[in-house]
DNA sequence: GAGCCTGCTGTAAACGTTTACGGGAGTGGC
DNA sequence: GCCACTCCCGTAAACGTTTACAGCAGGCTC
């Protein structure tokens, strides 16, 4: 493992000045003599350009970073799906964060961005505190958020729109009969935590049915503390005939439980999930659920961050993707 | 976004030269006033390192890579999910690579370490061609390989046995008094696609039981291609009772074929997984899998392009890790 | 043949760091 | 008062590119 050729190697090699090698390499309009001897030598040597060196000088990597909660959820798996062949197209390469949901390291992935290791960064937050926002707008390169940011902050922004999806959700189980539907929700200071439970009273309210806290019960986005919440909801509120969740983890975590006190699905308790990820198909029954576009998320926020790196200077924009519920086996039928 | 501060910035607000200022920010011997005068500007200015210019100084980016074929699959999540961890505490960052198992493709990954964007790299390759091994060997980077590399390559190289694998498997089921025990594959010119055909004719030998060509299908890693082959086993071979699948995905496709073909599983056929990913908890009936340790390789991944990075000379190592065989539903009960 | 293009090439600076080297100021010994 | 030594610090080179600028050779116009 010598140490490589570079262009003063090739220069030598070839009788020509470095400036001369590098107009070759770059297409520059040069002698047809003096290409031929480049690339020759280029091509002896094995030359391959030094992408550190050439970064510092253009000021640009060619790399973007991608952060997001737990690269376990299937959800971020599907953007990245997405994420990565856009840029790859565009010549960019991609760097991985996996934060944990954790504001600091959150905060830290964006100022770590002022080492100049990527052009911008998609980021994709459960919870947009001041701190996020202050740390956005100050990043020392564009940043695209998945997920809703407050009105007016000057960033490109794709969101979903989970109030919509619950109430499709929750439209779909009132027709299918349900009444007492419950509700397993994710933390109250996520964004997608305390928007869908805004959004399931809303859609109650708008099917006539009444509130009920012995409905409601709040784990966190993972399939463990799913199941332990839709376990107390399901202690208190013996009755329920539909649970709504607010992703496909804890709607999985449900149907352990369910099964486990021998209540079948769909016929006692029907169950519907978010995100629609590759698992509510597998799931069995396979699992009804939200589809909340990860994957055309994942490419528009590849696409804002592109045109962005070409212009820094265009407004920002919201991209919206609409949701869209995919049923399945777990809510056929009536009770 | 004006442009940021440089050392050179702080050397002007601290009125002392550029090289003192890298001392202080690198914490070698410097008088007390001067590191006082260099923090506080550097404080004040909001400096943050450059890293690319850092990268080109020091030679090293900081940086690791990691290819695999597809990241939609579970098992290279799996391994990332252990991989980023390991690298982060020792101050790296991950770059991901998705090459659709296209050998070209690896090839060019493989050359694109010579452009120095990091600093190592890990590869899991579905297939390993004599262009691999001369990519590999000629790599201007430190490489490990996930997966069987032929003995006697120079190369670090984590290797899952699932060769003792399948025969777990295959035992299991003969306990259960499975006699006619069919074997969906993946391509034969990939490594473990070869390996575990071998390994499941071996293990039919050992059991006594015949190999017969119509209980043997070749498909793809993926969950359509697994349907389809399935599907052809059962119209050839309706007699099976038994399914051992090349991995989980395959499992879950063949799952698909039997449920439309009107068989219980396990009661008419039990079904094996290999890799035993979260799929296989989630399915229903449970997937009986063989799990290769995902995890463990890609720690042990990691853990070995460390130590690598710290000392290039040390002879090349090659870590094995068992198999284990999860059981679940899916082979529960005779026929 | 002077002057002027045109086409090509080399020199050198720049990107933002790290670091080898040498010099200046201060101290102590003689 | 000179030398030796120590402690800090600044100058400058280097990492491998890209690129502004200037220079040179040859051909053309008058």
């Amino acid at each position: 493992m010598a140490e490589g050729p570079t262009i003063t190697t090739i220069a030598e090699r070839a009788g020509v000045s470095i400036a001369s090698v590098s107009r070759v390499l770059n297409g520059l309009p040069t002698r047809e003599e003096t290409v031929r001897r480049v690339l020759a030598a280029a091509d002896e040597l094995g030359y391959v350009p030094n992408a550190v060196a050439r970064s510092l000088k253009s000021r640009r990597t060619l790399q973007v970073a991608f952060a997001m909660a737990d690269i376990g959820n299937p959800v971020y798996v599907a953007m990245i799906r997405q994420i990565q062949p856009v840029l790859k197209a565009a010549g960019y390469r991609l760097v991985l964060h996996s934060t944990d949901a954790d504001v600091a390291e959150e905060i830290d992935v964006l100022r770590s961005l002022g080492e100049r290791y990527a052009d911008g960064m998609i980021m994709s937050p459960l919870r947009v505190t001041d701190d996020h926002l202050k740390a956005i707008t100050a990043a020392r390169a564009p940043v695209v958020i998945i997920g809703s940011v407050p009105e007016g902050t000057p960033v490109d922004n794709v969101r979903a729109d989970s109030g919509t999806g619950v109430r499709l959700a929750l439209d779909h189980l009132y027709a299918l009969g349900r009444r007492r539907i419950g509700f397993v929700d994710g933390p109250l200071d996520t964004v997608p935590g305390a928007a869908r439970l805004a959004a399931y009273r809303d859609a109650l309210h708008a099917l006539g049915l009444p509130y009920d806290e012995d409905l409601v019960e709040i784990g966190d986005f993972y399939r463990t503390d799913g199941a332990a919440a839709a376990a107390r909801l399901l202690r208190r509120a013996g009755d329920v005939d539909a649970l709504m969740c607010a992703n496909d983890l804890i709607a999985l975590g449900a149907y352990d439980v369910l099964r486990r006190a021998g209540r079948r699905i769909p016929a006692d308790v029907a169950v519907v999930g978010m995100d629609d990820t590759d698992l509510a198909a597998v799931a069995w029954p396979a699992l009804t659920s939200v589809c909340l576009g990860s994957a055309e998320r994942g490419r528009a926020a590849a696409e804002l961050l592109l045109d962005r790196l070409r212009d820094r200077e265009r407004p920002p924009r919201v991209v919206m993707v609409p949701p869209r519920l995919v049923t399945r086996a777990s809510t056929e039928g009536g009770p």
